[in-house]
DNA sequence: CATTATTTTTAGATAAGGCTAAAAATTAAG
DNA sequence: CTTAATTTTTAGCCTTATCTAAAAATAATG
């Protein structure tokens, strides 16, 4: 249907335009893509004749419904197969991602019909990023620091944003992973630091933590 | 490391030397993999002086051990990933050849080393064709028709050479599929019918069917 | 508001892989 | 063993996706 280049285009696209709303920028695709602002120029105007995205020259894309759907379906295999690298065949959440950006090209249908439903329809991917249904919808949820958290509300772990070996070290001495729930117990402002509850066991930490840990408030 | 086309000629070329010995003439190449003649001789060029074949002018090409290798490893992956289709994902074994032609060319070593393992290490696929090891190895068989077999032989079922709805319902009924032990205790010169034992059961087949059946003897 | 600076686009080139048409080798036939 | 048929190769062109260099549009600045 779509080539590797035409799919990895409207995937960038997509992702940009959860960043900042408007109208993506040529320099910003060239930069996410790591190619070179001519060679965008020459695929937007592709895929805007194919009606996958709005182009106005010196102003930016932005994608059609129609784009935006095919857009969600390469993520959504992005993160399925994601899944199944990390639950079926046990890598490591951090080796993932290069494998699964060529597994998201793979054609069929049926394949991630039955991948979604071997992996037990998963609604996240091991990172904690949401898992687009068929029809290309994103899950509504608030994905938000730990630190954003008020005294006495709780989440559930979805994510890191470093992911140094000395962080993940630093979790899993504390029980914490994916899934994960956490209530924020209490709260110092002057230096963010946190008392949170973690199954049954409750301790303090800093405000670095909090700061790179993100939380799915429901 | 090698191009999606490269990959698809390497394996080509493999099974034609197995089909016959010695060089792979250009035509057979280009039927085999729906090609013009002329492209082939192109691409053929490009492989000998990347040393993965020789190439004669106006003779053919024949596969150097490095090239026997990588496309060893191709046929690896395609034959690994059927199984995953087949045995994990519940697709029938009609079905996968396609998405398995895609999978194949998914570049990463440890992938397939995992994915090996999760497997179980199968030797055959699902259509009952042997999977090479880790280092190209073809498992050496004896692949043969059920009708070839002598009395008191007997073979593993690994493939049908017609499938047909029909036949493969027969063979369901009968209990016979991938991986089933057969033996022959009775021959017919006159049509070439036979008896046969499978698990406990003993009964009358056709030649008919007896020249669709693959069994692999020891 | 005129002049830089930046961003974006155009024009022309390149590499991979494939095609058609015509030329050259090889093989087959009389 | 000479001609016809077949196979293979060469030459030239096309498409996709990329690049560089230069031109054009937009934005920023004094």
């Amino acid at each position: 249907m779509f080539t590797l280049a035409e799919e990895n285009y409207l995937k960038a696209i997509f992702h940009l335009e959860h960043e900042k709303a408007g109208e993506v920028s040529t320099n910003a695709i060239a930069e996410s893509i790591e190619t070179k602002p001519s060679s965008v120029t020459d695929m937007v105007q592709k895929l805007a004749e194919k009606k996958l995205l709005v182009y106005r020259r010196y102003k930016g894309a932005q994608l059609t419904d129609m784009g935006r759907k095919v857009a969600a379906g390469v993520i959504r295999k992005h993160r399925l197969w994601e899944v199944f690298l990390v639950e079926k065949l046990k890598f490591h959440w951090d080796e993932v991602h290069e494998i699964a950006e060529q597994l998201e090209h793979i054609q069929s249908e049926e394949l991630i019909t039955r991948l979604d439903q071997f992996l037990g329809s998963p609604d996240f991917d091991p990172h904690g990023d949401p898992i687009p249904d068929k029809h290309g919808v994103l899950k509504r949820t608030e994905k938000k620091l730990l630190s954003e958290i008020n005294k006495n509300e709780s989440g559930v772990c979805v994510g890191v944003k470093e992911s140094s070996v000395e962080f993940l070290q630093y979790l899993d001495k504390k029980k914490i992973s994916i899934g994960t729930k956490i209530k924020v117990l209490g709260k110092e402002f002057f230096d963010g630091s946190m008392v949170i509850q973690v199954g049954r066991e409750q301790f303090f930490i800093s405000n670095k933590i909090a700061e790179n840990l993100f939380v799915q408030t429901l």
